[in-house]
DNA sequence: GCGAATATGGGGGTATTCCCCTACTCGCAA
DNA sequence: TTGCGAGTAGGGGAATACCCCCATATTCGC
């Protein structure tokens, strides 16, 4: 018997995978967590082998959150779970420790077979992600996509970018100077790979920087 | 017994709902759909009493599926299903003949609630939702934020101006003027209520306006 | 401790956006 | 048929963003 866990905040969606997962014999769903914090108490308990995680969490990080369980759990393998499709963030999270994605648009046997896989330490990529990847490759066979990391001032000018302030505004807010926030701004447009603030906005959002 | 069905591309979702409703006594679900085309097929014999209506739909918009539903079936009382809580979705999906508005994050009370409350022909908007609005309001006195309607024209433009191409770039590509394209794009500032490119980009992101 | 990355500031200039206006044409509806 | 909205085009000017160049602290990782 595999020993499952779950974290989403969104009670439908753990109540359609343990609908599914109730019917695979060799499955068993030893926990759900609705919460980040509820799961970093408890998964030392529970000790599942694999935890269906999702990425959009109300008080976490799912990324930065997958990457903080592989160092403190190393015997946990982990599915990342997810509505978005963007080649950065699935790649994000394989580079953070996740050995598979799948999306929320799965079905049983695909979840049952990428459960039973990833508990035998092996990779899962169903086809629909392995599409996108590529398709991503193929699109942009140099430079492929991923998601910049960014400074933390950087993050807050972007902030303050997305909130409709001028660069003179900005430097108003954070106590420097105009230059400053163009060298900020400048960078921020090189890392993502955009010209102008269109671009800027549209990629922050899209890879899920953004509000 | 109050028939219900179901219309959610995602299997998870649907399962979760199913699990969830299968609990309570006198709700029945008649049908579960995945498409919108399959529903529409479908529907005029299922006769459920209510529609659990997803609003991302992979083959359709939920929202101008709801308004031509109402239409067609006005025996049909609809509960919008979506993540978004954006206040413009939400007033437009109640503009557009829905009975009630709930989060993907409801719970199995407040789902079953919100069935019988609409199966009887009355609204229903959960707490969350209520408050959504409310801030809205009161954020917004005046002119509460709904989603503009755009002409052909000013959407053509805001796509281009999404892929990064400057106002100049954008008359060549349309055939008119740069005088033109900045009267279309000071249009969309007005429509969406921001002060700059920012703002636009997030607006219409945010509205489901743009890829 | 040392090098790399980060944060800070500036000069100077061009490109672009933003914000007032006015005005014509066209199609459609009251 | 008169009027309105949409699309078109433009003037003029101010504000802002964008793009080079440069330099100097500080901080962080190895």
């Amino acid at each position: 018997m595999i020993k499952v866990a779950i974290l989403d905040d969104h009670t439908l969606v753990v109540k359609g995978l343990q609908s599914m997962l109730e019917q695979v014999r060799d499955l068993h769903i030893v926990a759900c967590y609705t919460r980040a914090a509820e799961m970093m108490d408890r998964i030392g308990r529970d000790r599942p082998d694999v935890l269906l995680l999702d990425i959009n969490l109300a008080d976490a990080n799912g990324m930065e959150l997958c990457l903080a369980l592989r160092k403190s759990y190393h015997w946990l393998n982990i599915i990342a779970l997810s509505n978005l499709s963007e080649p950065g963030v699935i790649k994000n999270m394989f580079r953070n420790g996740a050995l598979g994605y799948l999306l929320k648009n799965t079905d049983m046997e695909e979840l049952s077979e990428a459960i039973r896989q990833v508990y035998k330490g092996h990779q899962f990529t169903p086809r629909s992600i392995r599409e996108i990847l590529l398709n991503d490759s193929l699109g942009n066979p140099v430079s492929s996509r991923f998601i910049p990391k960014l400074t933390r001032r950087e993050k807050e000018v972007l902030d303050l970018i997305a909130r409709e302030h001028t660069n003179s505004e900005i430097g108003d807010l954070l106590f420097i100077s105009v230059k400053t926030v163009e060298n900020h701004r400048n960078n921020l447009l090189q890392k993502f790979q955009v010209r102008n603030t269109a671009g800027l906005i549209k990629a922050a959002m899209q890879k899920g920087l953004l509000s």
